[in-house]
DNA sequence: CGGCTCTTTGACCTTGCTCAATTCGCGTGG
DNA sequence: CCACGCGAATTGAGCAAGGTCAAAGAGCCG
């Protein structure tokens, strides 16, 4: 599995011993149509979901039909590892596009923890970076306005896409409506609309079907006040 | 440590070789006065801190003074467990009032996930917790009203302190300013103030300097529309 | 061509923000 | 015991970002 081990390799070497372990760990494929359920809401997974190819969004549903995406993931990205650990799923996985996804057998991982410390404190930085990403986004809605926001969010997924070689980290794809950005970024799909023409309108972005371009990073990244300290993309032994 | 050694339990079973192992990481005690940083963002931490007692706060500084709280810590709960696993700080982790931290050697931790599967698996499990309560907090943050979020938020402390003993699941302490608050929510000082006082007027709550009673959990909860299944209280092997 | 989803626009409304004062609680020094 | 000072809570008034509703285009596929 390409993506993820340069998801690893970006933050840390691998032994050939580990790129064993990986192997085996996401032998175990499956596909998903776009806008289906990767994990269910409430459900108790017996295996733990590696995106190969493909995006998906983390989706929590409120009551009275209000939904927030929580995380959207890229090839390389383990999804839901915490289900290893946690009991039940307090939301669900869905498919962003139709994708390909490793199902890796939480017994398996079990294994890793027990006699791989090194791959398993790999792993355990993976959510570790998830949980940053998530602070980094608490910060994004409760403190920036909506345009420094949508640019937080695409000064972020170009780099994220960057690691993995999908993006130079100016072009990349998003398989996205606005709708779900709304969701994202917890605004409505007029407001983003209007955020995004902004971002075009000071040639900063230009966005086609799934097509997203930046202009110019460093006054994306100036405006949305991006520093990529949390993503922690630091090649150092673990 | 009774605290730390009670999220634990709640969650699943300790041996006595893994109690010892918790005796000797917090053996390193330290104390902090309120409103001074335990870690800095920016640092390179070489030990994890753990509360033993007191509350702290998770803060990230935007650019021109904006600050948001991104998670509050009670006793018990392990503050920068990731700090083992990522490279630099990118927030600071305040004391909200005077405490106690147990410091806890990386060297030691990482000895725990070389040879304690299990009791890493556990520590695993803290940070996916963790990443789980972001996640109702974005939820929170882009999807409920001021007043939903405030209710949501004394629910969720009420259980995290029922947890450890702090609370009977109604009163408990919250050593928070309305302007801290705020900085927690992403709301201004003057909204809180207002949001407070709405739900006092329902009788929901009362709040005279650091303590909170809930005075309707149902109601609170109902209003709020908290689910508690993200703090995965339930006791099973892991 | 027809139907579907997604984007865009306009008009209007509401939640929550800002600024500026005032009040309260409480510890301190006289 | 009382005046004073200080941080926190509270209030009022006006403003603005972002939401809602409704309709009109665009793009795409069968």
């Amino acid at each position: 599995m390409d993506e993820f081990v340069l998801n690893l390799t970006q933050r840390d070497a691998l032994s050939t011993l580990e790129r064993g372990l990986i192997a085996e760990m996401t032998a175990k494929r499956r596909t998903f149509d776009a806008k289906t359920d990767i994990v269910k809401q409430g459900s108790s997974p017996t295996h733990s979901c590696l995106m190969v190819s493909g995006y998906s969004a983390r989706v929590n549903l409120v009551a009275d039909g209000r939904r927030r995406i929580t995380a959207v993931h890229v090839p390389g990205d383990f999804v839901d590892l915490h289900s290893l650990l946690l009991s039940r799923m307090d939301h669900s996985v869905t498919a962003l596009n139709s994708c390909e996804v490793a199902l890796v057998p939480h017994n398996l991982l079990r294994q890793v923890t027990e006699n791989h410390g090194h791959l398993s404190r790999l792993l355990w930085m993976l959510t570790a970076i998830d949980a940053a990403i998530y602070r980094q986004w608490l910060v994004a809605s409760g403190r920036l306005s909506s345009v420094e926001q949508l640019g937080h969010f695409l000064c972020e997924m170009a780099l994220r896409l960057r690691v993995i070689d999908k993006s130079d980290g100016k072009a990349f794809r998003l398989p996205m409506s606005q709708a779900e950005l709304g969701d994202a970024m917890g605004l409505s799909v007029v407001h983003v609309n209007r955020g995004l023409q902004q971002l075009r309108r000071a040639n900063l972005i230009t966005w086609r079907g799934d097509a997203v371009q930046i202009l110019n990073f460093a006054a994306l990244q100036q405006l949305s006040g991006f520093d990529p300290t949390y993503l922690d993309l630091e090649r150092r032994e673990r």
